[in-house]
RNA sequence: GCGUCGUUAGCUCAAUGGUAGAGCAGCGGACUCUUAAUCCGUUGGUUGUGGGUUCAAGUCCCUCACGACGCACCA
């Protein structure tokens, strides 16, 4: 029996371990948990940088205060112990020796790898010339009582990483990096467009009518008023609004819900900016759209070369452009007229063995045309433009050619990141075109959107003609960040809950 | 929703149908500049769930749960 208990190895023992040290660490007088506060000199990294330049063997002569998490102790006898310090910032070596301690290198031997600490000592560098802080005082500012995954390779189960993010984040430190990437991505996006005069706003997620894409919504219900709600699966409609109403650079950066599959690039919530512009036209959108791309890619440290997913891409503006029906034409070998003649299109996907449900639309035809021709060879950052008007119900048509719209979608690494147009503005053409929706709806396609009537009655106040964008924030991060799934992006996606036995 | 693969100690992984193992972590010991510290000793298992086949199942078959990947839906 030693003074922690001689315990075993099961999870409940490796806890009673742990729970044993909080008590010995209470009844010295030294309750980890009573601590409010501790002062830091400043953040681990900041410790790092002010002493750089520390040569191997020399001390600072001066004490600091850090605190953190604990990651591996490595005892060097009775009186010696080394360990790493991690905060968010960064990680630093400390040393703990019995001689500088005095009384208090008792509390050494009750640490445990993931507790909480902080320390006040002095900087100095060893003779393997690491920047290390000689402890003179430590104090456990929480004790760490579950078992941590193995500090080599870390927490790698998927199921585990996803649904105890927090241990994933502690013990992978790529992991928290790349969410500290996504924060900064965001934030910088934020400032390019505050600094151009667009004003963010917050519009609502609840909604009667869940409209602006073609999206299955979420259900859900409201008890107060007593009527079912939709979560919104855009911002567009309320953002359009906000234009007629006078605003006019105006975007959201903020969550929309889709029910639909669940992939590598599809979660059912996921983050999107959009943004509209009055009197721009798809042009001025589409410059917007590069320096956004350049501004993220900037943030998370990439520059004009890029390798994701085993290809270099090119971030070299201006990015490449192709006409959509160019695109069809030198890819999939197909005519204006097999596209925009429906039969020709059922008659082209036929020849090009493309499988489609029984009830596809012309739109849903071309569409799945182009992911299979096309889309494959989208890998460098491309906006494809000038889409056919049947697969943009909310675009403006193109004055030269009233069968195409003014738009652009970008493509990276074959993924769709951002869609933009010049925005409807024609009310009657607008109501026409959900007068459409509503017939598809009511032939039996679920897909197809509820018609929002009101948005039509805004328009009728007057639309000055706009531009505007959706880009998915998610994919692009995910891209920027070199990570293969939407859900290394996310800090909590979508997991199924473990059945309770 | 369909298909393929996976699930073994706290973590990372082994194990021809024939006594469930290792490394890390833990615990005990040695070690005063280590960094995946090292060395000696040692504890720890309802092999995801429920059934079946078999003298015998971690291993073969079926069910269910969860996950990864692919397809479908979608961005």
């Amino acid at each position: 029996m030693n003074k922690s208990g001689d315990v075993g190895a099961t999870e409940a023992e490796l806890i009673r371990a742990r729970r044993n040290k909080l008590e010995e660490l209470r009844s010295a007088g030294n309750d980890p948990y009573a601590h409010t506060k501790f002062e830091r000199t400043y953040p681990i990294v900041e410790a790092r940088l002010a002493h750089e330049k520390l040569a191997v063997g020399e001390h600072s002569g001066h004490s600091v205060a850090l605190a953190g998490r604990l990651q591996p102790l490595r005892r060097m006898g009775k009186k010696i112990v080394f360990a790493d310090l991690a905060d968010q910032s960064a990680r630093i070596q400390l040393y703990f020796r019995a001689e500088q301690m005095g009384d208090g290198f008792a509390l050494v031997d009750l640490l445990d790898r993931g507790d909480l600490v902080g320390v006040r000592g002095e900087p100095f560098r060893t003779k393997t010339g690491e920047l290390t802080i000689a402890v003179k005082e430590a104090v456990v500012l929480a004790k760490s009582l579950r078992p941590l995954p193995e500090k080599w390779h870390g927490l790698v189960d998927p199921a585990a990483r996803y649904r105890h993010r927090y241990v994933d984040l502690m013990v992978n430190r790529p992991v928290l990096d790349t969410m500290l990437t996504r924060s900064r991505i965001i934030a910088a996006l934020r400032r390019y467009l505050d600094e151009r005069g667009y004003v963010e706003v917050e519009t609502p997620t609840l909604l009667t009518i869940a409209g602006g894409a073609n999206a299955r919504p979420f259900a859900t219900h409201s008890h107060a008023l007593d009527i079912p709600l939709q979560l919104r699966i855009a911002t567009e409609l309320n953002l359009k609004r906000c234009v007629v109403g006078g605003i006019e650079k105006v975007y959201e950066i903020g969550r929309t819900f889709r029910n639909e599959g669940i992939d590598r690039t599809h979660n059912p919530e996921f983050t999107m900016l959009e943004l509209y512009e009055a009197y721009t036209d798809v042009e001025g959108i589409l410059q917007l759209c590069e320096g956004m791309v350049l501004t993220a890619a900037h943030a998370a440290g990439v520059g004009a070369k890029h390798e994701y997913d085993g290809k270099d891409l090119s971030f070299a503006p201006p990015f490449a452009r192709v006409r959509y029906l160019d695109a069809l034409a030198s890819w999939g070998g197909l005519s204006r007229d097999d596209v925009l003649d429906e039969s020709k299109a059922r008659a082209a996907a036929k020849r090009l063995k493309i499988e489609l449900e029984p009830g596809a639309s012309h739109g849903h035809v071309v569409d799945k045309i182009f992911e299979e021709t096309v889309q494959p060879h989208l890998v460098n950052p491309t906006f494809v433009t000038d889409q056919p008007v049947l697969l943009s119900p909310l675009a403006k048509r193109r004055r030269d050619d009233a069968q195409l719209v003014e738009r652009f979608e970008l493509f990276i690494s074959n993924m769709e990141i951002a869609n933009a147009f010049s925005e409807l503005n024609d009310p009657d053409d607008q109501r026409e075109r959900f007068a459409a929706q509503a017939r598809e709806r009511a032939a039996g396609d679920a897909e197809a959107p509820e018609p929002d009537w009101d948005y039509v009655h805004a328009l009728e106040y007057g639309l000055p003609p706009t531009g505007g964008i959706g880009v998915g924030l998610d994919r692009l991060i995910m891209i920027l960040t070199s990570q293969g799934s939407l859900r290394d992006v996310l800090l909590f996606p979508m997991q199924k809950p473990e059945e309770r036995a």
